[in-house]
RNA sequence: GCGGGUGUAGCUCAAUUGGUAGAGCGUCAGCCUUCCAAGCUGAAUGUUGAGGGUUCGAGUCCCUUCACCCGCUCCA
């Protein structure tokens, strides 16, 4: 990374009046103000993210490769509840880890998980004596305490003398003589908050405790309920895979960067379930597989790049297995540094054997392999993919400024995720032409979103599918009435080329369908 | 959640010490036009982000709030 190129040349801000402009996103409710971490997407935004979603589906359900056994790969959709029954969420674990108390620093303005703030404070406290914070684990940052809280009462520092509480088990009122790891006076930390990342909601028309339900905050959880009923309905076995696409809900502390930290996104996911033995071969398959997909639809620069996870960075159904790692991409915001597309990460057994547990069936639900004649749990390898991050980083990748051009920008989209495949426009709108552009344009919008423009100069129409992305447009002048061609016009070399009207399907089709 | 900045037509921006909210571009309609936002004529468009206050009078001053941007923080 050392040599990496530098960052997209435009600004995001730039990005985004184009998008709103051109109708590919536009911010939620904006009549009203708009609320902080939503976003819609327009017309073009949306035919852009469809075409994204259909590549994917269509890759890794539809048609998938062929896996690393040389057999195609059994991958079946599923299409799970955003809400679901609140236990789902307790045994994954997002009830206990989405509620993490933090407490704050009103001097310092740091802000600290309460569950790994420690003080230090003398051993016989009579309850007046100062307290000092430190992080728990943070060796440094404890001798410092001890430090600081010596020189406070000048004394020598004997660690005889003191006792170590965690934060969560003082009083309120002993806040006042707490002093925050990175203050200079007492008094400064707040209270421990809750930050529920979780949305709730209630089903039902009683809002009472009994009732609360939560929007899915990832949708891997309905793949791992659904385990067994895709397996007694549909003649999958190890290995195999569950595919998903769908919303799902963070409320998250700091929505920011245009769509990239939204509160309601949408994820495209997969669960892989393994040979518990097997999964030092399927990882590496997983992870290079959704690294050169992301290149197939167009992210070809230097901005995207495969990151493996350290170790001490693992979430905790990950922290043994083959790996974790994330796709990124080079955001103009992110820049120089990247932004997560997508992570692939080898689950183990996690989440099969907690519903097993929480559910009380227990080993006996687990996977009967007839080949191995054995029993396990299978391993899970989950490429989780983003969509609106995936919309996000295309859009990034398309934006090429051009200052040669009468647009000044252009979008650059693979042909295949472009949102409008082709202009078609009549070169003057007389003398018999509309007519037969019309009459093309009923034709290729059948197969292939096109846009039919008889209006206004032929330098705007060509403007208007630059900011558009439309990759081809497609003119019928005076000679198309004599011999039946076309001009065919291509966005990012601007050459044009005539080629015979009939032949106009079949152009499109071997390059947008490869 | 903290600090800083921004907010006027779809976009870019004007609007004197507080004194009738405007222009260009784009959009739309018509004319014209034989290949890259050409030209002519005409049209639509705003509770100046929202709410409150001061004032005879607020885009302008004050308060509150919302959204966006930058920096922290957070991101299981």
């Amino acid at each position: 990374m050392t040599d990496a190129p530098a960052a997209p040349v435009f600004r995001m801000e730039d990005l985004v009046a184009l998008c709103r402009r051109r109708g590919f996103v536009f911010q939620s409710s904006e009549i009203y103000g708009g609320i902080n971490g939503f976003w819609d997407y327009g017309p073009l935004g949306t035919a852009l993210k469809r075409n994204l979603k259909d590549a994917w589906w269509r890759d890794m359900v539809a048609c998938p490769p062929d896996g690393p056994d040389g057999r195609p790969l059994s991958i079946v959709g599923l299409d799970s509840t955003i809400i679901a029954n609140p236990k789902v969420w307790e045994a994954s674990g997002h009830v206990g880890g989405f509620n993490d108390p933090m407490v704050d620093c009103r001097e310092s303005k740091a802000r600290y998980r309460a569950d790994h703030l420690m003080v230090l404070v003398g051993a016989d406290d009579d309850g007046s004596r100062r307290m000092v914070g430190f992080l728990e684990g943070d060796d440094a940052g404890r001798e410092k305490a001890g430090k600081s809280l010596a020189k406070y009462e000048k004394r020598e520092f004997d660690p005889a003398n003191y006792a170590i509480r965690p934060f969560t088990q003082l009083a309120a009122t002993d806040l006042s003589r707490v002093l925050g790891p990175d203050a200079k006076e007492p008094g400064s930390l707040t209270e421990p908050r809750m930050f529920n990342l979780m949305f709730e909601s209630h089903a039902g028309a009683i809002r009472d405790e009994d009732s609360k339900v939560y929007l899915r905050p990832e949708t891997a959880q309905g793949i791992f309920v659904n385990f067994q009923n895709v397996l007694d309905s549909t003649r999958v076995r190890v290995p195999f895979g569950i595919a998903q696409i769908g919303k799902a809900f963070r409320n998250e502390v700091t929505p920011r960067n245009f769509t990239f930290r939204s509160r309601e996104f949408e994820q495209m996911e997969i669960e892989f379930f393994i040979r518990p033995d097997e999964a030092e071969t399927w990882y590496p398959f997983w992870r290079d597989l959704r690294h050169a997909w992301w290149r197939s639809i167009g992210l070809t620069g230097e901005n995207l790049v495969l990151r493996e996870h350290d170790r001490d960075e693992l979430a905790h159904y990950a922290k043994e297995g083959a790996g974790t790692c994330d796709i990124e991409y080079r955001f103009p915001f992110t820049a120089p540094g990247f932004g997560e597309l997508e992570g692939v990460a080898h689950r183990s057994d996690f989440d099969l054997k907690r519903h097993a547990e929480f559910t009380g069936k227990g080993e006996k639900s687990r996977y009967f392999d007839q080949e191995r004649n054995e029993r396990y749990f299978p391993h899970v390898i989950e490429p989780s993919a983003g969509a609106d991050r995936g919309t996000l980083a295309v859009l990034c990748e398309a934006y090429t400024p051009d200052d040669s051009r009468p647009s000044g920008v252009v979008m650059k989209f693979h042909p295949r995720l472009a949102p409008v495949k082709a202009g078609i426009f009549p070169l003057v709108n007389k003398d018999g032409m509309p007519e037969v552009a019309e009459k093309l344009h009923r034709e290729l919008r059948v197969k292939y979103a096109c846009e039919f423009d008889p209006k206004q100069s032929i330098g705007k129409r060509y403007a208007r599918m630059d900011e558009a992305g439309a990759p081809y447009c497609f003119t019928i002048d005076s000679d198309t009435l004599a011999d039946q061609t076309v001009t065919v016009r291509e966005r990012d070399t601007l050459s044009q080329e005539r080629i015979s009207i009939d032949r106009v399907a079949t152009y499109l089709a071997e390059r947008i369908d490869g």
